[in-house]
DNA sequence: TTGAAAGCGGTACCAT
DNA sequence: ATGGTACCGCTTTCAA
């Protein structure tokens, strides 16, 4: 029993510094309403002035609980993450929970073992487009309280981006303007955002009668974007609804580089609403809230964890934001 | 004590399966070399067959050793952040540690909650440019294991982005090119990297006999940068360099957004090297490494924990990447 | 309203 | 090489 870090107080010392009980003092904290009013008051005196604070670890081994949540990503760098864990982390510590941060590295085995080393040591998941089999995901969480961003499950609490209804209004806009083939740049398949997606560009094209070709790119990238841009006009497509910001910025550079002009010569549509107006041109994209689902997911997951059954599944609705990268269509090839 | 998830397998299940008594199961896992090969693998065969895993708060209870690190940072959202939180998370993981995260929301007081919510739980600190007055870390340093990066303070361990010497190369070209008057887009100025890189300015000009007006911006944005344009010219500057890439491309739209053209009309300097090639035009920046900093805090503190005493103050060598947003002056009014 | 004492799940010292 | 057992710090019956 290597003893802990320097002089702690511990709940014995101010135990006996009040003259009660361990009992006593620990509810003084725990269930003050069962003890005296001065009591109460003398102890909490005490243990600001001895520096008391309890243990987490001893608590969680005789409560169970932990105060504390974890939260997976599959890839921090990606700019559609920050504003969710900034949500998420500002919820918790307002509901006073603390949270693990786990960086999956887009790889199910890495997830898989964040989450084993976790398990034990929180209240609850929130899993961000996770990429684990869903079996395991319903084994989790059967087993401890899980809220799902962006990944749908029966049965599994989970808050999903709908951008279907943004990507309609995107190919609708499209349609509107003229363009009569347009490209849908790709995400991950395996994602249900991707699959989500890509249903809706094509669903939509179909309903406005415009030709869709679908490009693969795999890990979602600026660089993905940037190059893709060849294949792109190759298509024959006048414009292109990307799977994520992220590329989208990528062909405007790709554009760029090669002397053509968006919107003048090809329009342009990301989703996620990540890079705001920092683009040029001024990025039409489908607004689909990063911060909105961190922060849904969070109140769902305090739910889950206070025993409540909130509604299984949330729907953030997503919707067209118009800037600048759209324009009536224009052959560029002569 | 309410029992906790569902049905766990404890050590003392494990021993009783195996035949041995806890003590033996529990050295199976911490102190091998002391117990029979053949007992160990009949132990940890049961173990997995059986589901056993340790209860960290168990073992963080009689060996007042977690396991677990925090990592502090003032803002997740600002893409300083991410890659250095991807290389703690990483290397954490690897020497088989999980990770908290924080966001203090660039408050102090906000950081201080923080990090005693989470002092018990941890085994040691990173904090990314803290905000906290020097005697609270001091304080915190000689109790807990604790790295800085990019504060300074004697007596702390702390990595720092030296980007002095590559803010003095960002003068230098400017001034090479014709440039002999410039301004300095600051950054918030109680923060160790402003000061730092506002001094190198400052002293690198002198050297050069080039003309400097700070421009102050409080908290480092976009927005900030785009909204400076006006006052910026103003100055009689030629060139800028700004406290980091975030204002730097918010400096690009400005222009952008009034008609002048960077680099033929105005040149920009960054620092951080956060936005890679993603500008228009492609930013010429002070490239430090975020990355590089979070795998080196990692490691000093991974070692102070095991006891080394590490080098005091790990300083990276930052440089300046040449790319497209620097030009030769030539006076933008007539 | 308060106290005594039995855990919670491991670790590590002291024996054997 | 293994076992017995006293903690680690707190919560929670059960009694008083």
């Amino acid at each position: 029993m290597t003893s802990k870090r320097k002089g702690r107080v511990t709940l014995a010392d101010l135990a006996r510094a009040a003259g009660v009980s361990e009992s006593t003092a620990s509810r003084a904290f725990t269930r003050p309403d069962l003890i005296r009013d001065d009591t109460v008051e003398r102890i909490k005196r005490l243990a600001i002035e001895l520096g008391y604070s309890v243990d987490p670890h001893a608590r969680a081994l005789s409560t169970g609980r932990t105060r504390n949540i974890a939260l997976i990503v599959p890839d921090i760098a990606n700019p559609f993450f920050p504003p969710l864990v900034r949500e998420v982390e500002a919820g918790a510590e307002r509901a006073g929970y603390a949270v693990f941060l786990g960086d999956s590295d887009e790889r199910a085995a890495r997830e898989k073992v964040l989450i084993d080393r976790l398990d034990m040591q929180v209240d609850g998941f929130v899993l961000a487009s996770s990429r684990l089999p869903a079996e395991q995901i319903l084994e989790l969480a059967e087993r401890v309280p899980t809220v799902l961003i962006n990944r749908e499950i029966e049965g599994v609490q989970r808050v999903l981006v709908d951008a279907a209804s943004g990507v309609r209004e995107a190919v609708d806009l499209l349609a509107a303007m003229g363009h009569s083939t347009i490209a849908y740049l790709a995400g991950p398949p395996e994602t249900w955002a991707d699959q989500q997606r890509r249903a809706a560009v094509l669903g939509g094209a179909a309903a406005a009668a415009v030709t869709v070709t679908v490009i693969e790119l795999g890990r979602p990238s600026y660089e993905a974007g940037r190059e893709c841009v060849g294949s792109l006009i190759a298509t024959g497509a006048t414009a292109a609804i990307a799977f994520d910001d992220v590329i989208a910025h990528g062909v405007l550079a790709g554009f760029s580089l090669i002397g053509l002009n968006v919107p003048a010569d090809f329009s342009v549509i990301g989703c996620d609403d990540v890079l705001a107006a920092t683009t040029l041109p001024a990025l039409t994209t489908v607004s689909g809230g990063s911060a909105a689902s961190g922060a849904a997911a969070l109140s769902t997951l305090l739910g889950l964890i206070d025993g409540a059954a909130p509604v299984e599944r949330t729907a953030l609705a997503a919707h067209l934001v118009h800037r600048a990268s759209v324009a009536p269509a224009r052959n560029i090839r002569r």
